[in-house]
RNA sequence: CGCGGGGUGGAGCAGCCUGGUUAGCUCGGAUGGCUCAUAACCAUCAGGUCGUAGGUUCAAAUCCUACCCCCGCAACCA
């Protein structure tokens, strides 16, 4: 019996709204979860919120809210994405739940034999009660932006969490592929990157410039800080480590990280889960960027796209396919509203809608709508099963739009519509045209097949279209719009 | 010499690792065909010194060397 499948994906901060890079997230997560299911495994697919931390605790003191009232209220947000994307999610962990804050706790005693206390030096702001890198601090000038104040340059105890220790058996794990890092660039990238060793990195901080966090076990004056908690969150969902059942899970089949945060889940991680003594993910999916027109996303340029704003407009098919097949599965994509529209009208709306569109048109129209029997779709999937064992889920996507492609140059060819004229008084014609229309349904069933993992509401829609053998009326898949883009039919006589 | 990615017809990409048919695909453009369909679909054509300069080879987009340019990252921001 195959270990039981488990994926997850980071946990977002909930200080904010959710944005794209989240939703591409639990995207490349459900496409696996759905496919793996179509394959008969059981999958659970983990999904969270990070709510700890200073800026929690200020943005709830802003808001007149103590920090849990604020995260309560924050973290609807975000599930709230999962469910508009139907993300397939089977857990939902908030790093605020009782549960991860016990199963942390325990696991830093877990981890105490490489916990040390050491002093952290740096530059301070009264004001935002927090350090900030050297880096920053020179580039400010010394002086912190928000608050107008000089940094001062302090010290204080912290709790150490010894990597180092482990860096040999991460990075002989990482070179083997024992923890796999997808894309194999990526892999490089952080193997130069911890050429040098991983640095012993600190997790706590005294309880008076960190209150909201949870308690370090055994010193009342230290909270821990992000790392342990965050990243704990894996496996504490699980229900490590008192309910058994996450030892059927883990290890993770598959972490979905962007690839900004690839050096915490490829370096802290590992390390933390070999001073736990316990088995490493199989594979990290480290996905990139999304690129509004060739520049970065951000807040401040204002280029901010909301995944609920696309979905809205256009459909949740239409964003899942946009994202999955446009934006590449593990590099930097580019998004811009004329992209999105234009690949809309010509590859969902003409090659695929049109295509079931003119497949039930003529079964309804020759035939009365009576298919019979519809062959197996036969065409040659390996290249698709292969892209998604690879997890480029692009590639895959292109591989059934290379069948959609094939099947309107068939009926082309075919001519159908030719058949049909004789087929009203020839018999021959009448059974030739009754298996060419037959056979292209069973194309479009697999096609359809294909689709489950990425566009699953479409799926659902060809299937029922077609496989009772008499077409069943469905509303037009994917009618043109043209928001972004000039209708070319706009000024036609 | 910090690290990584990339420079291929108007746009976006594949091919490069494992050199070898007329450098492939999508979008866009032009022309034609068809009429079942969401004025959709299909075919053909135009268009590329494969960043630059050398080298290896019978043969290089593909391997080697140097250089130019673009983009990320450089430790706590998907």
């Amino acid at each position: 019996m195959d270990k039981k499948l488990y994926i997850t994906t980071a946990i977002p901060y909930v200080n904010g709204t959710p944005h794209i890079g989240n939703a591409l997230d639990y995207l490349l997560a459900d496409i696996w979860t759905r496919y793996q299911k179509q394959n008969g495994h059981e999958v659970r697919f983990q999904v969270g919120t990070d709510e700890h931390g200073n800026k929690i605790a200020a943005k709830a003191a802003a808001a007149g809210l103590d920090p849990q009232g604020y995260t309560d209220q924050m973290y609807v947000n975000f599930e709230a994405l999962m469910k508009r994307m139907e993300a397939s999610y089977t857990d939902f962990v908030r790093t605020t739940d009782i549960h991860h804050i016990q199963s942390v706790q325990y696991l830093w005693q877990v981890l105490q034999p490489y916990i040390y206390k050491g002093s952290y030096e740096g530059w301070y702001c009264v004001g935002c009660e927090s350090f900030v890198s050297d880096k920053e601090a020179t580039t400010n000038g010394g002086i912190c932006p928000d608050h107008q104040q000089p940094y001062q340059h302090l010290s204080e105890e912290n709790y150490y969490l010894k990597t180092s220790a482990f860096t040999d058996r991460v990075r002989q794990s990482i070179t083997d592929d024992e923890l796999k890092i997808v894309p194999e660039f990526r892999k490089k990238e952080f193997l130069e990157l911890i050429k040098d060793g991983l640095q012993d990195v600190s997790i706590s901080r005294p309880k008076k410039n960190l209150s909201w966090g949870i308690p370090v076990p055994g010193d009342p004056d230290q909270v821990m800080y992000v790392w342990l908690d965050a990243l704990a969150n894996y496996i504490t969902v699980l229900g490590y480590p008192d309910n058994s059942d996450w030892q059927q899970y883990w290890p993770a089949d598959v972490q979905v990280v962007g690839k900004d945060i690839l050096r915490f889940h490829a370096g802290i991680w590992p390390a933390m889960l070999l001073g736990a003594g316990l088995e490493l993910p199989k594979k990290l999916l480290v996905h990139g960027h999304v690129n509004v027109g060739g520049a970065k996303m951000s807040k401040t340029v204002g280029n901010v796209v909301d995944p609920i704003e696309v979905i809205n407009d256009y459909g949740l098919d239409a964003f899942r396919y946009y994202f999955s097949r446009h934006i590449p599965t593990l590099d930097d994509g580019d998004f811009t509203w004329e992209k999105f529209e234009n690949s809309y009208n010509t590859e969902l709306a003409n090659d695929l809608g049109n295509l079931i569109r003119r497949v039930s048109g003529m079964i309804g129209r020759y035939q009365a709508g009576v298919i019979g029997v519809a062959p197996q779709g036969e065409h040659d999937m390996s290249a698709y099963h292969e892209a998604m064992e690879k997890l480029e889920f692009n590639r895959a996507i292109d591989e059934v739009w290379l069948m959609v492609r094939s099947l309107n140059q068939y009926i082309e060819n075919v001519k159908p519509w030719e058949i049909a004229k004789k087929a009203t008084t020839d018999a021959d014609a009448k059974a030739h045209l009754n298996d060419v229309l037959a056979y292209a349904v069973g194309a479009l069933l697999q096609i359809g097949d294909l689709l489950v993992p990425f566009l699953p509401t479409t799926a659902a829609t060809i299937h029922k279209t077609f496989e009772s053998g008499v077409i069943v009326d469905t509303e037009v898949l994917f009618p043109k719009i043209y928001k972004h883009t000039a209708d070319p039919n706009a000024n036609r006589a």
